[in-house]
DNA sequence: ATGAAAGCGCTAACAG
DNA sequence: CTGTTAGCGCTTTCAT
């Protein structure tokens, strides 16, 4: 690789100029900007990063600890992440947990090492609070998606969803079409937010659901399929189900299918996410659409805001607000 | 951050002999070295591996071009990828290309002001060849999967997953239970290799599958759906489908259902990839599990290889192998 | 066994 | 406008 040296030498000037051409900081005679051009051409000069980084303390990187790819919300979120960098000049080095709280030490441990710009960590609660303690005060942090119950944990941002209106719009969404005797599968404890939301918009218009009514599930097909088998087959059954994730949605509607059940006319079904399937089941699905895009380039461009202002650090919450998709799936409680 | 220098300030000696205590590499005394290690530990003193690797010209850091995490398939490799990588003290630079050129080569533009150790990228074809050729060529780089016809365009290490003999699986598979006319869901063009198996062991049996039944389609669950309802309103409908990947093959699960087709007895369903939802659906799917988890381990240590060894860079192909799981999809015809 | 000094490639005053 | 100098944090001869 050429240096800035070599490039220096080639165009008979000194490291400075050459510098200064390709900064643009300080004004440089255009016979010279053009010499010094031609030799960095000529050589396929690359300024060295790392170099630079160790200078002015700036890597144009930044570390992000998720819990794991598999689950395509997160895949999105970083595939998003990753073009939003990139879009800066950015690069990001990808840390997956695996929800494992020594993995998350190792890799935070390695990173350390590392001197990276910023971090964002996204998905983590109450129970890794303490890890966020071993984080350098000075490097600029912040939380996506905060599981804990309150907000004032971390003394750090925290860009969220707003799962809490997501369950209340699921619950108003059916509650206007006039169900009234609805089902819920829940994947326990992940998506208690989603249920909170759910059951004050039940609340609010005096309906109450059955503790039977209420079912665990994994965050599966197959387990959202088993559940609704269950929910259908009682001798009340409802006449909508909520489901607290796509996926368990789709089993509900297998579940459906396979009793004979139509689907929006004698069931109505509502999940969240919107991930890509949905549009591709058989009867597309109604959903609330977490704001995936939105939230990864929030998620950044806070970042990146707290690295070039370190001075005014806020740690306030943003609230990304999900959206309804109307598709196939609900209708009217006939 | 504490530096070396404040560390040998503190233990009363100079930069070198702490150099030395980390490195362990020249002899210090023992007296020293404790003094050295509880001025390390008081400072919580991290080594700056970008100074370092400015020394050194090692970074313990490599790049991926990933087409998208959204592919279930990438997600797994990638969250492999990255833990592998750990366990090296290596951490990756995430780059999503989307499979989109431009985007490619900006990611490698960027990446060549970095100095990294090594380069894996996935997924791609003759389309890309160029694109390897600006490369630096003393970089270390082995492609995974390789969407070439032949493998003799980059003079670079492959390791592909051997999608041929997966199709061939299939096929036997099919053929072994007595199944004659197979219909086909075929991704186009990125499964052809998959297909060519799969018509190769038609060959070797003497079978041919009329054009009519193999069917083009996304790689979606609907698309599946869509393509599989065709095929089994044919008049003369095959006793058994081959999709080649198993998100499609839920769809033609889907289909047969709605049709009151039962799979088994009536119908064969056999996918590709093994991905976590198969085991998942109503009728567990059978299908050829591709080997994610040691595809990605290779990866990370034929790189890692390569960088310790730089002077016999092989550029050979490693094949790994796919493997048949049956489940309850696929039954004899009868 | 430890220290002194040079240098990896770059930027940032400061001089001229 | 351009050159000189110093130094970011580390490793590595080479002396001592």
């Amino acid at each position: 690789m050429a240096t800035l040296e070599d490039v220096a030498r080639l165009s008979g000037v000194t490291k400075s100029t050459v510098s200064n051409v390709i900064s643009g900081k300080a004004a440089v005679r255009e016979k010279t900007r053009s010499r010094v051009m031609a030799a960095i051409d000529e050589l396929d000069y690359h300024p060295n990063l790392a170099a630079r980084g160790l200078k002015k303390g700036k890597t144009l990187l930044f570390a992000v600890l998720v819990p794991t790819l598999q689950n395509p919300f997160y895949a999105k979120v970083m595939d998003v992440i990753t073009q939003a960098a990139l879009d800066h000049s950015y690069h990001v080095i990808l840390c997956t947990t695996n929800r494992d709280l020594r993995l998350a030490h190792q890799h935070l441990q390695e990173l350390s090492s590392r001197s990276i710009d910023g971090l964002i960590v996204m998905s983590i609660g109450t129970e890794f609070a303490q890890m966020l303690n071993s984080i350098p005060k000075d490097l600029p942090v912040v939380i996506g998606d905060w599981q804990g119950e309150t907000y004032n944990v971390p003394h750090l941002p925290v860009i969220d969803i707003d799962f809490h209106t997501a369950g209340l719009i699921a619950a108003n969404t059916l509650l206007d079409l006039g169900h009234r005797r609805i089902g819920v599968i829940l994947e326990q404890p992940a998506h208690l937010k989603r249920l909170g939301g759910f059951l004050s918009g039940m609340t609010q218009r005096h309906i109450t659901i059955p503790p039977g009514l209420i079912r665990a599930a994994d965050p599966t097909l197959h387990s959202g399929y088993t559940q609704a088998l269950e929910l259908l087959q009682n001798e009340q059954r409802p006449t909508a189900i909520f489901a607290t994730n796509d996926l368990m949605a789709i089993g509900v509607l297998e579940a459906a299918t396979q009793l004979g059940i139509n689907v929006p006319q004698n069931l109505s079904i509502i999940g969240i996410d919107d991930i890509e399937e949905t549009s591709y089941t058989r009867i597309p699905l109604t959903t609330i659409a977490l704001p995936k895009v939105a939230y990864g380039m929030t998620l950044v461009e806070h970042l990146l805001h707290t690295i070039e202002h370190p001075e005014r650090q806020d740690a306030n919450t943003i609230l990304m607000r999900p959206r309804l998709i109307t598709r196939a799936s609900t209708g009217p409680n006939l």
